[in-house]
DNA sequence: ACTGCATATTCGAATAAGCGTATATATTGG
DNA sequence: CCAATATATACGCTTATTCGAATATGCAGT
């Protein structure tokens, strides 16, 4: 699977750049974003892993996926120039994320 | 149809960035630079049209695809950083073309 | 060990993409 | 008008994607 067949599905590109923008995200979180089931959110989420995209570390029981370290960086200028770009594909997932109660590990302490 | 479905299939992606390069081409060059049959080009490029990314001119018998000038100038550099950290994607083609014979309206007079 | 929660995977069905063959349309030159 | 060339489209078929529902796995706390 190429990038930008991995980027061709919308819930693909905007988990991908909410990843991006966000550091690190568990399936439980994406699921709230997206507002999509369980079993959709981590298929996509695996064919990204599996396209190079992704990398995934377990945390107690969750599951977080970040932009793999390994990316070349003219895909990170791709996917940031998108962002920059749209920002429009990671609004209400970004406002449905930030309403989300009971967040896993949230980063402000 | 997104950008990145639209570049999504190889063939559309390496005739994206062959036309980008060369300013037009018509069908029958992308023919030979792809040792593509008639109407498989045909289709990719019909789509990659309503897909917004190119744009025709008929000049005889020929049509010519060329980039979209309303293409918008984030979309050209992800395809200019495509092309420059991908050479290998048009490598052949570009070969294939610049032994074509009979070229329809070659560039140098 | 058992229960609950988070995530992954499998299965079958529905839909979409892509292909080759055949045919249609457009243009040029007699 | 006719033949030849270039391009576009329609059709039937095969293969890929995508999905929801159901099930499996993995970890935490009791």
């Amino acid at each position: 699977m190429t990038l930008f067949k991995a980027l061709g599905d919308e819930l693909r590109l905007a988990a991908t750049l909410l990843i991006h923008r966000q550091g690190e995200l568990c399936v439980c979180e994406l699921m709230a974003a997206f507002e999509a089931p369980q079993p959709k959110v981590s298929r996509h989420l695996a064919s990204l892993r599996e396209a190079g995209l992704l990398e995934t570390e377990r945390r107690g029981q969750w599951v977080y996926y970040y932009l793999s370290p390994h990316l070349p960086d003219w895909m990170v200028r791709v996917l940031e120039e998108t962002a920059v770009n749209n920002p429009a594909l990671i609004k209400q997932p970004l406002a449905r994320l930030q309403a989300m109660a009971d967040r896993p590990a949230v980063q402000c302490p």
